[in-house]
DNA sequence: GTCTATACGCCGATAGAC
DNA sequence: GTCTATCGGCGTATAGAC
């Protein structure tokens, strides 16, 4: 995807990058902390005339960021639960899938987590409503109905698991926790996985 | 305290009545999508000038909101501290405070968890590093101490711990979990202890 | 698709009379 | 301590030439 790109390239600014670009300020500054004024400076073009030709407003930009993001996980989720059996396996497996976009892709995690997206889109769904949480909650749920996961409200029991799973991210985030996600995953996903077990 | 308040009555607006409605607002809009003149508004007054002569902007109104909540709690958890002798103890009516501050004051705890405080201020130290939370920390310290909390990186144990609650809490605030926290309370208790504890 | 130029609304903020 | 009046500025957004 990035070939293509550069075949067409020398084609001025195109939506993704501005995407990209204003993905890394509103995790870094956040949304209302950034203008436009910013996000053009950030592209590189000389006046944000340049930005609405690829997006109604500013508002635009950060709904098609969400939709994009939740997108791309609802697929990774699909494609998790359709690896994998167990209801441990699968959560396991969206732990790992968080906390590698934590180091790789750090500020999706942060507008995804961190972000207040309602205070910004307030039109949009609550996250919880969204496509791969619900997606998340009916692993739970199979996880409680196969005796793997206590029986227990399903909302409770996603509320403990990613609580655990959240707050070690936002830590890791926040460069509270010292780098190098990886030694916290395997014991947060215990913590979160061992909350929420049948044992 | 209350009294006090009626003896001088009919003296205008104070200082509380500008913090309790701009709280409110700000838990509810957020900061960026409350104006000066909806608190304006909200305390009853007809131009946004009387704010000023008792802070000197937007900002200082959070920045005071911010630091008396966080006195306020670091007071309590001091309190609790004094009344308990074990970790599980000081924890579990920690716990308590926060379950009856999110029925009783809901905006208080939306401010806390809910808003970004570092984006609205950002000069602000980070929540983990206020007073309360120090003393807390020192809390789950003395319990690793003590044999009664697995012997983990504290942060780590916190993570587990208030992840679990704030999780919780979060979605009691936003009505998900559906009323009356108290049914979850005792459950996310045991959740958050059972994360950490000795076992 | 990027530029110049420009509009304009809203909000935060101040001065000064009452 | 509240009002009237007013300001400056920033940030969003548009029109139209290149």
């Amino acid at each position: 995807m990035d070939t293509e790109k550069k075949s067409t390239a020398k084609k001025a600014v195109t939506q993704d990058e501005i995407l990209l670009a204003s993905l890394k300020l509103f995790s870094q500054k956040g949304y209302f902390n950034t203008s436009l004024t910013d996000i053009k400076d950030a592209v590189g073009i000389k006046t944000t005339s340049g930005i609405y030709q690829h997006f109604k407003n500013k508002q635009a930009i950060a709904e098609v960021l969400y939709s994009n993001i939740l997108d791309s996980l609802s697929v990774s989720i699909d494609d998790i639960r359709r690896r994998n059996r167990n209801s441990s396996e699968q959560l396991r497996e969206v732990v790992d899938l968080l906390f590698k976009l934590t180091e790789d892709a750090p500020e999706v995690i942060q507008f995804l987590l961190v972000v207040n997206i309602n205070e910004i889109l307030p039109e949009e769904k609550p996250l919880l409503e969204t496509a791969p949480f619900i997606k998340i909650k009916r692993v739970i749920q199979n996880g409680i109905k196969d005796g793997e996961i206590r029986s227990i409200d399903p909302l409770l029991a996603y509320s403990y698991f990613f609580g655990i799973i959240k707050q070690t991210l936002s830590l890791v985030l926040s460069a509270d926790l010292p780098k190098q996600a990886d030694s916290y995953q395997s014991q947060a996903w215990l913590a979160a996985w061992g909350s929420i077990a049948k044992k």
